[in-house]
DNA sequence: ATAGTATACGTACGGTGTACGAGCCAGCGA
DNA sequence: TCGCTGGCTCGTACACCGTACGTATACTAT
């Protein structure tokens, strides 16, 4: 049995770029993005570390390509239907995929450079509201507002520190409430036992700033 | 001369967990948050590593801190005028502060517990609108749909790869419109004219959305 | 003088990304 | 069939990382 044939036992099939990748996003998706190390990834491939380097320069180019995943995850705005409702799916899209792979936002703000996916991506968008009849600068503001909020909700979302609403109303007894004394945070003591009575879903809070976002 | 004023010679004052903090921003504005490894803060503090111990409990305490010292650097609402003015003036002030510290934004993401400059933040936001007559959840969706914005609009700037308008024009003569073939992504590529004939201000751009979110 | 505490740091350990080069093997021209 | 080449894999090594642990020094209170 050849060394290959071995590796093939343990991993089920020959490395490539795309196996790799993908199986990093699994990785950082389960441990976090701290927990994504080439020795652990590899390990993961049942391969050695550096074999890893045959399809990725360095770990740079993996985190590049691991967003780039992410971004073809999220639908595209259908062609069908008019332009608010198409905005609307794929806004709906962008923040349930940034909420299955948490780690990708965060890493964002370091990566300077999109990749296919992304590009693929904000064509589609911009055709969508050119061909709807938005001028040029409109639709480019248009895609920052929306990117903003789709962006800056998935990173609130990210941080919050629990993921159910029963979640919400244990660690709101827990932990939330003895850091704030209610005569120096009284606002905030309201709102947090208001939020545990009506309950918390992210993905209505979501839709709730979409309608008030005033290009829709 | 006793060791300890050697050291204050060389670093111009003793330790102290505010100095720690505060120098480890300073060395993350000037060499991202991956230049920041604790030898190189103490150095830069004309320390030894382990030093910086005494004052932080590890670096994750720091991070920590070190984002705390960004939310103080965001103005509150100011409470003298009304509470558009009010959210208006913080929300312009935060996305100042988070575009001077770029490495902020992209650390929220692991940081799920917020400091006390960050609480005293939210209470003061959240006290403004309550006052001004919204209803407690009202308040806290302008406050998510708020920070949405502005957190996800301060994340695409910091990922811009250019900091003028004029390093735009150069970028996309050079760099992105070769990556962008016409024929695949012709509405990108009119973006890119548009944009860089029109110049670019994030400044402006920043306003433009606020003003189309539809709470102020 | 003595004890105790606050502060500083040297050393060492197990981890990281990755440069370098050696090995293996399929495929191919001779 | 031989030998070579080029793709692929990986072991080793290096510099750097966070930090556990122990120790040395200085200052304060008794």
């Amino acid at each position: 049995m050849s060394a290959r044939e071995q590796r093939q036992v343990a991993s089920d099939a020959g490395l490539s770029k795309q196996r790799v990748v993908v199986e990093a996003v699994r990785l950082a998706d389960r441990e976090g993005v701290d927990g994504l190390s080439m020795r652990r990834l590899a390990g993961a491939l049942g391969a050695g570390a550096m074999s890893l380097y045959h399809y990725v320069a360095s770990k740079e180019e993996l985190l590049d390509a691991m967003i780039d995943i992410v971004f073809e995850e999220i639908e595209l705005p259908p062609e069908e239907t008019d332009w608010q409702s198409a905005m609307r799916r794929r806004a709906v899209s962008a923040r349930q995929v940034l909420a299955r792979h948490p780690w990708a936002i965060g890493l964002m703000e370091s990566r300077t450079s999109p990749g296919p996916a992304n590009l693929r991506h904000r064509e589609a968008v911009t055709a969508c509201l050119r061909r709807a009849g938005f001028p040029v600068l409109m639709a480019t503001h248009a895609n920052w507002l929306l990117d903003s909020y789709v962006y800056g909700f998935a990173l609130q979302e990210a941080s919050l520190p629990f993921d159910t609403a029963d979640e919400l109303a244990d660690m709101a007894e827990d932990v939330f409430l003895p850091q704030l004394p209610p005569d120096e945070f009284p606002y905030l003591n309201e709102s947090a036992a208001a939020l545990v009575a009506a309950g918390y879903d992210p993905a209505e809070e979501f839709i709730f700033g979409l309608d008030l976002t005033a290009v829709l």
